[in-house]
DNA sequence: TAACTGTTATATTTGTAGTATAACAGCTAT
DNA sequence: ATAGCTGTTATACTACAAATATAACAGTTA
């Protein structure tokens, strides 16, 4: 799992943190049931504090996406990750409905805008092939 | 226009101002030249300070999406709007990426969400006739 | 002149982000 | 058993963003 930080971003480390540990998870390269660094060696590795990891995982514990056993250490979510909730429905729909309207704005149409998606989306998702296979 | 704002939101009140004008001129209630609401009158219409409408002003003036007169006020860009610059089309990415990373995780498959975005694309896009015809 | 525009400046309050230490409780391997 | 590792909690501090509160300035317009 390699993490790469953007100091500079307005965007909060523990947020970045969090994005990053959720596509490893959706691209396959992070498994149910694989193990996470400690909060101590994540925040040493990527030179950070360790209350920024813990803040990052305590979240990503609340939505489901990983489990803390307070001495073994922490999971991605063996027991089934959490499904297409109408709460999690709704946030989606907060978070793309800005970028849907500035994107109308600047005169984006719709096939456009979809075929952007699409390619992010099969960057993301494991099918494009991202194992190694020796 | 009408303005809808959630003091609970953690989405900062400039914020969602500047998404509801940019939701406005996308989906054509807000045209090309019309002229928007002063600092002081839309601060005071919505109950916030009038130094929080003016940084949303200015940011959305620095996106190109209006235009700011000194003295004769605050109007929708008439001049032609930015069009799908790089700059643009980057940041749109940062934004979607974990969105989308998120859907995969949580089990949607690509037609589901493409759905989704049409949806929200037709709600917002101004074909899907809001006009008022008497 | 009065009333309106955006603009600028200053100060204050509040909350979040991030860091720095330190300690606690429980497990595990030496 | 001791040492070392887990997550957890607490406290304190700095830095910054968001939002408010006033106040004043410069230019336009009725």
């Amino acid at each position: 799992m390699i993490i790469q930080l953007d100091m500079q971003s307005d965007v909060p480390i523990y947020t970045q943190l969090m994005n990053q540990i959720v596509e490893g998870i959706a691209g396959g390269s992070l498994k149910p049931g694989e193990a996470l660094p400690s909060v101590r060696s994540l925040a040493s590795d990527i030179g950070v504090n360790l209350h920024t990891v813990n803040k990052a995982y305590t979240l990503l514990k609340q939505e489901g996406y990983i489990q803390i056993h307070r001495q073994k250490g922490v999971v991605v979510q063996p027991d089934g990750l959490p499904g297409l909730t109408p709460e999690f429905l709704a946030k989606q729909q907060e978070q793309l409905r800005p970028v849907i309207a500035e994107s109308i704005l600047r005169g984006m149409n719709l096939s456009d805008l979809l075929e952007q998606v699409k390619k992010l989306y099969e960057q993301i998702s494991p099918s494009s092939g991202k194992e190694s296979m020796p």
